[in-house]
DNA sequence: CATTGATTTGACCGCCCGGTAAAATTCACG
DNA sequence: CGTGAATTTTACCGGGCGGTCAAATCAATG
């Protein structure tokens, strides 16, 4: 499995730096958005020497994906079984979250990568994604049918929280445009722990007309 | 104000034509990512004959955002001071959802915008945008402050509504990749009706730890 | 310090892209 | 059906794009 054998001390350097560019610059354009010589220029290098290193553009952006699935699919994995079910899936809720906060470029990658149809992404979604999302659905279904949650429909509960935190990472400048220079993620923490707690206790009844 | 004089009705037809492209192919791709020739390809016409009705790529793009603005407003515009607000704030919901099920790819074009910075959309999120949120914000806030609905915070729970409803048409395939072809929208209604209407109840107590 | 492999550079290629110019065609109207 | 305006096409241009190549430079080892 290990298909990197030899790697100089340069290499790891180079190769860093450039992720990094190309994190940056995919992000903020898109695949097609994205030139190599912009990303040559962020990381300081030459175009043929960034190409050195990465055979051609779609590979660096395919290392990019395989770099990032681990860090993305991480918080969710983490939802443990044994775990008491409201606090996991809160907990959940702060890492992705936490995310937005932290690695927002990397969640304006992923968002540009399927806004557009994700045809790099699509063979991770079907597989390694989908399979974790079934597990982890499957683990709140059955804690909802021990009433140790409100009932719910899991996927759309797991999609609810990708889609409020993520939109704190993508939409950023859309949130700055109407609320200024405050920072929104304080506020917004409390407002997903207020949303989330209330949807999923079991002793609330579900919203009445 | 009347800045279309005299329009044939080739004009007519061509422009809406045109328009129609543009927006399934910047949709699709990004502005960098979407070309003229593939908006021309799918109009049905040359690329400078495509030019002949719209100056620039620039242009097209902006007559299109200008285009939408209206019928993307509209929901959040609709919101009457007078009518209940839990059904008033329920019913927006809902719009902003059919919004995502009827109209993805306008969706799917903001969301492209803003994810790249807004180069293009700014001055509308600075303008016309905020000042509708935040007048919208202030009849919240008086609901709340009324006790017709549960305390919110206003901003955040406007938020909360496009990143739930958009979710739906910006991230399709990454949803599709995970339940399959079933058709997500009729859950997505149930669901955000159960979310919004437990958190707006006035009578049910913000979640407990 | 010489040699050899790793790294970097400059010059370049062919293609695609946004856009232009002008000729050719079509259309509306008397 | 003739005429002038509206529309469409053909041919093209300059620049930027992803990518290649061979030469130059650098780094590590004996």
């Amino acid at each position: 499995m290990n298909d990197t054998p030899p790697q100089t001390r340069i290499q790891a350097r180079n190769r860093a730096v450039i992720l990094d560019a190309a994190l940056e610059v995919f992000a903020a354009r898109g695949f097609r958005g994205a030139t190599l010589d912009r990303i040559a220029q962020v990381a300081g290098l030459s175009k043929p020497n960034l190409l050195y290193y990465f055979r051609s553009k779609e590979a660096l952006h395919l290392a990019i994906l395989e770099n990032l699935m681990e860090l993305w699919l991480a918080p969710l994995r983490a939802l443990d079984p044994e775990g008491e079910p409201r606090a996991q899936i809160m907990g959940y809720v702060r890492r992705k979250l936490e995310m937005s906060r932290d690695h927002a470029r990397e969640s304006r990658l992923f968002a540009n990568e399927i806004l557009q149809g994700a045809p790099r992404a699509r063979p991770v979604l079907e597989g390694p994604l989908k399979a974790l999302v079934d597990e982890k659905a499957a683990l709140i279904a059955k804690w909802a049918e021990e009433g140790r949650i409100a009932p719910v429909d899991p996927h759309h509960l797991i999609f609810s929280i990708w889609a409020l935190t993520q939109h704190y990472a993508d939409f950023e400048v859309q949130l700055r445009a109407i609320m200024g220079e405050t920072d929104p993620f304080p506020a917004a923490e409390a407002w997903l722990e207020r949303v989330f707690g209330t949807v999923l206790d079991p002793a609330v009844p579900a919203g009445r007309s």
